[in-house]
DNA sequence: AAAATTTGTTTGATATATCAAATAAATAAT
DNA sequence: ATTATTTATTTGATATATCAAACAAATTTT
């Protein structure tokens, strides 16, 4: 519990954690894959597994604005990995059809997504990842109150 | 250890945990102060105690870009919170000045601060934060390799 | 059915993130 | 001292975050 800092809380480790965590995966990617970003690659793997999600739902899993989630599907159309054709049953929304480029791109990159998340945990033990995981619950519920 | 969806580890709960803690910091903020950001807010107390410090360090303590600091820091001018002087010593760097302003907010606003801590980690024992920030620094060093 | 409300998405405005390149001053090497 | 290198900051381009407002389609209420 170092203070001598502001910046010196669980708080700030917390944001430094997902900073750094995101670098390594952006590079990793572009290892692989040059015109994609982090954000854009879990579109395309949430799309594979519930291709007929809502973008506010999608909002909701990447924890993320609903215009936000609008621009980042938008810029994939422009790139060839998505398409966007009315949905019939709901004129509001638009189905989101991965294209091919999409598709190779997820078989391409889904290992990679695994590695990171192995590189980011190793050398924790399933224990603490648990813990790890309760604990941040935890912080969530309170600040949500 | 759920991972029925793509967002389904800790990872994610990292990223989620930090969004939520930001969204109550800038609530909280925004009831005393309606024009300031908790970025903005953070560099008006690191300046308060570091007064002579660089961009660059700012920049480190801050987890962020020197762009995005340089850009932090003009909208800060703009708004009377700080004031720019050359400095004499190093004519590459600015000397950042606290307004008035600037000062009065840092008052308004550090119990809010401290209030914000207390509130995310209500209920956590000093064990468990010790243990939290423990396991998020190997998450760090782990993505740092 | 018409009016009112809710829901899903988009758009606008502004703030920030990120990388690369540009600057300019400071420091080291020759 | 001149050149070369390093350091601190800025600028440009693009991606994303966030809030509020706009919008249109769907749903509910009356």
């Amino acid at each position: 519990m170092q203070m001598k800092t502001p910046t010196g809380t669980v708080l700030y480790t917390i944001e430094q954690t997902i900073k750094e965590y995101r670098k390594i995966c952006q590079k990793n990617i572009q290892k692989i894959v040059s015109d994609i970003t982090v954000d854009q690659c879990l579109v395309l793997i949430i799309l594979n597994e519930k291709p007929k999600i809502a973008q506010i739902e999608m909002a909701k899993l990447m924890f993320k604005d609903n215009a936000s989630i609008t621009r980042i599907i938008e810029l994939m159309v422009k790139k060839n990995y998505l398409i966007r054709e009315p949905d019939e049953f709901d004129k509001r929304k638009s189905k989101l059809i991965v294209t091919e480029k999409g598709e190779k791109t997820i078989v391409l990159l889904s290992p990679i997504f695994k590695l990171n998340r192995k590189t980011a945990l190793d050398g924790l033990s399933m224990d603490e990842i648990e813990l790890l995981d309760k604990l941040l619950n935890k912080i969530i519920s309170n600040c949500k109150i």
